[in-house]
RNA sequence: GGGCGUUUAGCUCAGCUGGUUAGAGCGCUUGCCUCACAUGCAAGAGGUCACUGGUUCGAGUCCAGUAACGCCCA
């Protein structure tokens, strides 16, 4: 044992020993050493990323997972990795040569992609190291980069390999353009949220009308005009029937739109008539092709107008939308404007509002891989936790939409498809081909655009053990055990992670998907760096520790649900920290071994008393508890029940009841009790351990525990032992309700003295007048260590104890109790006390007895509950005829 | 508009398969620097379980409806 110092200084402590189990090497796992697999792949933060809360609480989640399975024994892996975040990595470093006064195309491709590389680094490593911080056990050993060869190779394979079978298509559709980031988007990289917008009435006129006839269409993005192509009723709206022959007049740039007919219109919405813009808008490009209108694109890539926009050329699009409207008014085609809620999509990169454009992109398929993947999570061969997730999946599959997966940046993987210019032949390869393989020209390029980074990403759980390869390491560790993420990437990519494993693999990726909630502010705001409300994890860990930070987020976090965090929440993880660390100090005080027989206890059941046995008795509870939370992914029941043990059960009763053994000189007794105490703590601390790995290291190590283990990384997970096992000890059940009752009679007792306003320190004398036997001779054991705690001078046990006189008393579950104090006792009061006590009781025992009259009752609810209430019953009556005894003698004395 | 979720102590939340007297942490009140710990100890107060109805011997828990709030999708 080495000694603990008076206060914990976590700062030290939690460098030194994550440094020192990275250099036993005990996060790394190789499959060579076989056993049973337990396998995690962490998601993989952005290159760019900093680690904030979410970060904190999904990778203690599965550091809680994976410590506590390492220690079961098994072969446990947590593959750690960034990816490389195409799109904002792309954008920072835009932003640091923007400050050079330089764009990506002075550069050049080549010369971009190194400065890419220089940052990522200088810069890559700053979330890996902060995860470091938070005491993430991954195995840094196999840390991986989406960019890497291996990852690389992988996804030109799948990409192939896609595209060979037909499900990578190339095609003009509408997609999510960020003019700002100049790239396309998937459906869901754009984020809609409703926006303050207008709706804008503008008139069409009918061509050869009459003067001034016109038409109204409605529309909350007028620029896009410029672009319409036609206009479109619904064929069931009779209001429009005359129309149909005409045409109408496109205002400003005078180009005649054909009046469709098409089912999608609205007849309740604006005026039931649309503009049509076949390039500008999802719901319009398929009515375009319903109906073959032709599609004109009025935009540039950066968001600004083309020469299709006529006068507008040049301008920004809501610069456009303002010069629209000013030259509608003038000419009196604008009706009116509405204010309208609506949702609009922005950038989950940039916040810029996404613009729907036709253009140019490849797609992947998503029915056929769909399927598969929907069966195996209805066939509960992948389980959500929290189960209503899988509704969630289930609909987002049933209803996929092909995915969009290139972008038009220079960072990621490049798409591996060649054009030869000679011959006109398209194809896709896994290696740079230097001739067409069709006519052997070398006239070929490759395509310009990359891939979605979540296209790296979807085959995360296969390509970091070496797929395609067929690895030792791929057939021991795949498929993993869980994967831990939040809800809001259920779309994005744990569904595709399935679809990916069942292509390439034909299996699942993971058995188990863990949902947790969003971490929040106290007022319920998500947490991030615009609102400026988000607390910094390393700012806590600095403050509180990492352990405190771990705990508390754990302890607080309901299963699947949001976390409201504020700065103080983290003073429960701290301050349980402190608690177990003065514990450890007193149980040390009183040790004189070096190394303390902790793990198997010769315990002498003779020796053991009530309490003693009480305390093992509710250790193995809460082994059972804690064993039985994890593997139901119920982080804060873990938590809850360590907290509720070493806090009250062991610190608060059992501490407290070894105090006068431990100072006292009865040696076997001492000997006992510490042996005891050493062997709750040891298997305590291993409980605790997932949870604050730091403290309960330099616990294990400083308590001298390491003779069984030289970590309490790799020291075995406590077992719950049966019910027989106990009892060789003397633990039954028996015993464990006497030491709650016997709890219950000393909160009685100190209750009555705060009643009296008796100080601290003054001593008293205590009559118990227990209810049978049995209590009565535990009590004459227990009399000497009851009145330690209750600063009694003396306990006398009397089955048949009558007061002399009036003195104060009250009922606990062991019998009644009595304390003579000096001076007047206020009988009235007293009686008055007792009394309202016994109408609760009468209230609660009519309530049982009419139960228990009620045939219904009787016949119907199980044989248990039943004899429960009986039970009830007569613990009520006994404590009417106890309360009854003692209004009676202080009336008589009164 | 469709779907999902939430509503329990002043605050944040547990309460799992319906079954004693609905729990915890924080906060609050009172008393304590008691020989591990004031980041602490002891004691206490505080609840029409959102509302309405139903099922049941029995409902915080199941069902239907209502309201408020939140999230996701369109």
């Amino acid at each position: 044992m080495t000694e603990l110092n008076k206060t914990y200084d976590p700062k030290q402590v939690e460098d030194k020993w994550y440094a020192w189990w990275m250099e036993r090497g005990y996060f790394h796992s190789d499959a060579s050493r076989g056993g049973k697999p337990y396998c995690i792949v962490i998601p993989p933060p952005n290159v760019t990323g900093i680690l904030h809360m979410g970060h904190a609480l999904n990778n203690t989640l599965q550091d809680v997972l994976v410590r506590w399975r390492r220690m079961q024994g098994f072969n446990t892996v947590w593959v750690p990795g960034t990816d490389h975040a195409g799109i904002a990595t792309q954008n920072v470093v835009e932003r640091e040569l923007q400050k050079e006064g330089k764009t990506r195309d002075d550069l050049g491709r080549e010369a971009f992609l190194q400065r890419v590389w220089e940052w990522r680094e200088q810069y890559g490593q700053t979330i890996i190291n902060q995860l470091k911080k938070l005491g993430a056990s991954c195995d840094w050993e196999r840390e991986r980069f989406t960019m890497d060869e291996g990852l690389s190779r992988a996804v030109t394979e799948v990409f192939v390999r896609l595209y060979e079978k037909g499900l990578i298509y190339r095609g003009h559709y509408i997609i999510n353009w960020c003019p700002r980031c100049q790239t396309a988007l998937s459906d869901e990289e754009s984020e809609h949220r409703p926006v303050d917008g207008k709706l804008y009435y503008i008139r069409y006129p009918v061509k050869g009308g009459k003067r001034r006839e016109h038409v109204v269409v409605a529309t909350t993005r007028p620029e896009t005009m410029l672009g319409d192509t036609a206009v479109a009723v619904n064929p069931r709206d009779e209001r429009y029937h005359p129309l149909l022959k005409k045409t109408v007049v496109l205002p400003i740039l005078n180009r005649e739109l054909t009046v469709v007919q098409d089912d999608f219109v609205d007849p309740e919405f604006g005026t039931g008539i649309v503009k049509v813009t076949p390039a500008h808008d999802p719901n319009d490009f398929e009515i375009g092709q319903r109906h073959k209108l032709p599609s004109l694109n009025v935009m540039n890539d950066d968001g600004t107008m083309n020469e299709d926009a006529g006068p507008y050329k040049g301008m920004d699009r809501f610069t456009c939308r303002d010069r629209l409207l000013k030259d509608l008014q003038e000419a009196g085609l604008l009706e009116k404007i509405e204010p309208h809620e609506h949702a609009i999509g922005h950038c989950y990169r940039c916040e810029s509002v996404v613009e729907p454009r036709l253009s140019p992109q490849w797609f992947v398929r998503m029915k056929p891989l769909a399927r598969p993947a929907l069966e195996v999570v209805n066939e509960d061969r992948i389980e959500f936790v929290p189960e209503r997730w899988t509704k969630v999946y289930q609909e987002w599959m049933e209803n996929i939409r092909d995915w969009c997966i290139s972008r038009q940046i220079w960072w990621g993987h490049r798409i591996p498809v060649f054009y030869c210019d000679a011959c006109g032949h398209e194809w896709a390869d896994r290696h740079s081909p230097e001739r067409c393989p069709s006519c052997g020209a070398d006239k070929i390029r490759q395509d310009e655009d990359v891939l979605d980074t979540w296209f790296s990403s979807w085959l995360w759980p296969f390509s970091v053990f070496g797929w395609p390869d067929e690895s030792e390491d791929l057939k021991f560790y795949y498929p993993g055990d869980t994967l831990v993420t939040a809800s809001e990437i259920i779309f994005f990519w744990v569904a595709r992670m399935i679809m990916a494993g069942l292509e390439c693999r034909e299996d699942i990726p993971f058995r188990h998907v863990y949902i947790h909630g969003t971490v929040r502010d106290d007022v319920g705001q998500k947490m991030s760096k615009s609102l400026g409300n988000s607390i910094d994890p390393l700012t806590i860990i600095d403050k509180y520790s990492a352990d405190a930070l771990r705990f508390s987020l754990i302890m607080i976090t309901a299963t699947g649900s949001d976390v409201f965090l504020s700065d103080e929440k983290f003073e429960i993880g701290r301050n349980f920290g402190t608690k177990i660390w003065n514990a450890a100090r007193y149980m040390q005080m009183h040790s004189s071994e070096t190394s303390p027989d902790f793990d198997a206890p010769e315990l002498n059941a003779k020796l053991l008393g009530a309490d003693d046995r009480h305390i093992l008795a509710k250790l193995h509870e809460t082994i059972a508890l804690c064993t039985d939370s994890l593997e139901r992914f119920r982080f804060n029941d873990l938590a809850h029940g360590v907290y509720e043990f070493l806090w009250h059960q062991f610190c608060d009763w059992y501490v407290e009841y070894s105090k006068p053994i431990l100072y006292g000189d009865d040696q076997p007794r001492r000997e006992q009790v510490l042996k005891v105490m050493h062997y709750v703590f040891s298997n305590a601390l291993r409980l605790l351990h997932p949870l604050m790995p730091f403290v309960t290291e330099e616990l294990w190590q400083g308590m001298g525990y390491r003779a069984r283990a030289e970590s309490i990384m790799v020291a075995p997970w406590p077992q719950e032992k049966e019910a027989e096992e106990l009892e060789a000890w003397g633990v039954t059940a028996q015993v464990v309700s006497y030491v709650d009752a016997k709890h219950d009679l000393i909160r009685v007792v100190r209750n009555m003295r705060a009643d009296y306003g008796l100080q601290p320190k003054q001593e008293i004398e205590l009559f118990i007048r227990p209810t049978n036997e049995r209590y009565a001779k535990r009590l004459g054991v227990d009399r000497h260590s009851i009145a330690g705690l209750l600063r009694a001078r003396e306990i006398i046990v009397d089955r048949n104890f009558k007061p002399p006189r009036a003195m104060p008393s009250a009922v606990s579950q062991l019998g009644g109790v009595y304390m003579p104090v000096e001076g007047i006792v206020d009988a009235e009061a007293e009686i008055k006390k007792l009394k309202a006590q016994m109408e609760k009781v009468n209230t609660d025992l009519e309530r049982t007895t009419r139960k228990l009259g009620n045939m219904d009752f009787i016949n119907k609810a199980p044989r248990e509950v039943v004899a429960q209430q009986e039970d009830r019953k007569k613990q009520l009556l006994e404590k009417s005829e106890k309360l009854q005894k003692l209004i009676e003698t202080l009336s008589e004395h009164g």
